[in-house]
DNA sequence: ATTAAATTACCGACCGGTCAGTTATTAAAT
DNA sequence: ATTTAATAACTGACCGGTCGGTAATTTAAT
């Protein structure tokens, strides 16, 4: 830290991005209700008055977060599904492995894990995550999906039936790694998780029609 | 109620599982950080400092919890796994019916939910779990595959590699339960899920050969 | 340019409430 | 009368949110 001839500097523009990024880090290393707002702001270099200067309140802070850091992701994937072309295989394939490079492996990936963690206890929280995020999500994917049953590539079946159970094993993955991986477990590397899971679920998916 | 005429009975033998039953009751519905233990004593009819009669700590009767409620699930899986006769595929279907209807479907589920939502907080915990519950799991779902490795039922693979993968979706749909679930988000029924799932596993699992 | 007044970003002590764990006391059982 | 299960009052640490005061910066007057 640059030792500062004043206490402190006014920044008013620079504040609410470092306080969402100080919030991220803590809220995905201890959870919602475990992180104390005091670290926050330590973390992002003011008071906890200051921060109240900014968010009115610990769960406006959280909204923040996720709108900067999630919502960007999700109109990324929309793009994503909309103009890839080739065979549907290969848009889950890409859409598998991007998903895991800007959501899996980044710290934003903790909040889904947060969410699951703490939505019985912070209700609205879960609401505006559930409106926000995943709606978008399912219909991302069940989009992706119907396209694989439209070409033949896929077997007929109901894309809002599978999105959940297609989706499990990346989104446990990631709970995962926000959990028990901390703790000393044994697991499999990622690339073979990623790519067993992208077999398995092809092989799953794929029509019978040779 | 039943009005006694005394203000309260000694009750030594009955106490530990009438305070294990309402630990984990509470557990699951808010969590392990959440819930008082001010409240499981009153919920068990008794007062807190009763609660350390026969627990040294929150954390004790955590423990007490899952030894009575899990470990013998997991005794009656793995005789279920060693005993069961006919093909893999329906060794599958039964251990995952058999797995929804005493562990899904029964408060004790929650658990499992509880501890990726806490286990980076309580690491003590998460470790106790791991050792105790994930890994004897593991082993469990890994020998059923192999079974059916070994007899050419499914194609071959590393089943250590693909237990993770192919137990998310079950894992998952607990998760959800137990979080979004109660926050009014729409979710395709059990049954349909179970029956999807199923079925896109072992289309996934099954050999070449026809 | 210099200085003084006005503004406001920021600080940090504080409050009300919560909760795991302890202990002095009471009362049921024999 | 003695033993001990159970109670209830208590302690100390913690935390979200508030607020009076302070200091960095801006503006205006000379």
């Amino acid at each position: 830290m640059v030792c500062p001839a004043t206490r402190w500097r006014r920044r008013k523009e620079a504040r609410p991005q470092e306080l969402t990024a100080a919030a991220l880090e803590l809220f995905v290393e201890k959870g919602y209700a475990a992180t104390r707002l005091d670290e926050i702001a330590a973390q992002a270099g003011v008071s906890k008055g200051t921060l109240y200067l900014y968010f009115t309140s610990k769960e406006e802070l959280f909204k923040a977060v996720v709108r900067e850091g999630l919502l960007p992701l999700l109109a990324e994937g929309e793009v994503l599904v909309a103009n890839a072309p080739g065979p549907a295989s290969e848009l889950f394939r890409v859409i598998v492995m991007r998903w895991w490079e800007v959501v899996g492996d980044n710290p934003i990936g903790g909040i889904s894990k947060l969410i699951f963690a703490e939505a019985r206890n912070f209700p609205e929280i879960a609401r505006f995550y559930a409106e926000e995020v995943i709606e978008r999500g399912k219909r991302l994917l069940a989009a992706a999906l119907q396209r694989g049953i439209d070409s033949g590539e896929f077997r007929p079946f109901n894309p809002d039936d599978l999105v959940h159970i297609v989706f499990s094993p990346l989104m446990m993955r990631l709970v995962w790694k926000h959990s028990l991986d901390c703790c000393g477990v044994h697991t499999v590397p990622v690339d073979v998780y990623l790519r067993e899971y992208i077999e398995l679920m092809l092989r799953g998916l794929r029509s019978d029609v040779v």
